[in-house]
DNA sequence: CGCCGCATGTAAGAGGTTACATGATTCG
DNA sequence: CGAATCATGTAACCTCTTACATGCGGCG
């Protein structure tokens, strides 16, 4: 059997999916949720992939009537198969990633900016890191107090620590960036 | 006169040929050069894209015969108007970056991975950091040694210290989660 | 009354990649 | 001889976003 190509978003979606059964609007409200610090989905997306994923046969769908007046729920499962498929993403090494930062591009084409468009955009970058470095504190926190962790959770601190190392760097980056484009504008 | 919509790539290349006419190519060869650290674009786009700002007039072309049996260049130029596009785009405020991280979602979903994948793409991932860290230091001792900076330069030091200080954190969070997962190993 | 939360979806289009085609020269 | 460099471009395709449509119930 050839192996049908499957892109990030589906690779999100059978990678939780695995955990448990969930409707598409529970899989936005988990990568809101824990994913939110390095992906993103929007639900214009989610809907036709699981579908694509359900021709494929790898998840399978149940209605669940909603509860008190709420519409109802299609709730997707993983087929075998598409444990398989899961197992066969990891098995093939990542896609190199391609960086597009439009604030180091603005930075770098700064010559051109009128005068306090760079620091107010340095300054909005640096409050960004510093409201993700707290939130991904207290995950931190929270993930550190649980007194009997799951199995996995090596794994989400791995992520966690990323982020807030990540963010910690980039807060006092955005501090000195600020300094520097400061003793600029005199 | 309303403002026309203009997507990254085009201000991406609009920044470049504020610095002076190039061609096509050249604008490739700049992006794979000195803003690779932040930047990407591939020939496939830029081409298309240079034609949609010649439309909207917010650049210009002259074709120029190649030397020595290189083929025709074209040569674009930024006109007024596209300098005035220019400051447009810097007087609003950048796009929010949504995150993306395949190597994050893998660890995320780890529980599933067969063993030795997730060490493997750490691996590499490390080696990348590593390898960006390097190349980024000769560029920062180049700006450094040079006797007469353009005044830019100081815009150019700041894309430089946000790639060295990021790569240098996640080279070491690669080392810290290379042990983590070997723990797990055993 | 209007908005929010729940829940699913579609259509249009933007943005971007990949693969290919062309053709001369230079280099190993 | 084959490959790489220079140089431009197109066509097909994929991915993903945005905006919209629908409809019920609870809340202020």
């Amino acid at each position: 059997v050839a192996t049908t190509r499957v892109n990030p978003t589906e690779f999100a979606i059978l990678g939780l999916l695995a955990e448990s059964p969930r409707s598409g609007y529970d899989i936005k409200l988990e990568v809101e949720g824990r994913l939110k610090h390095f992906w993103h989905e929007s639900f214009g997306h989610i809907y036709p992939m699981l579908q694509r994923l359900q021709r494929r046969r790898l998840i399978s769908v149940r209605a669940v009537a909603g509860t008190r007046g709420r519409p109802e729920r299609k709730v997707y499962s993983i087929t075998a198969a598409g444990r398989r498929a899961l197992t066969a993403w990891f098995s093939e090494p990542p896609a190199a990633s391609r960086p597009r930062n439009e604030l180091l591009l603005r930075l770098f084409l700064g010559k051109y900016a009128p005068p306090g468009m760079l620091i107010r955009d340095v300054r909005a970058y640096g409050a960004m890191m510093h409201g993700a470095l707290e939130r991904l504190r207290e995950v931190e926190a929270r993930l550190a107090a649980d007194p009997n962790p799951p199995r996995d959770a090596v794994f989400w601190r791995l992520t966690v620590s990323f982020g807030t190392q990540l963010y910690e760097t980039l807060a006092e980056w955005s501090e000195m960036a600020d300094r520097e484009l400061r003793r600029l504008e005199d």
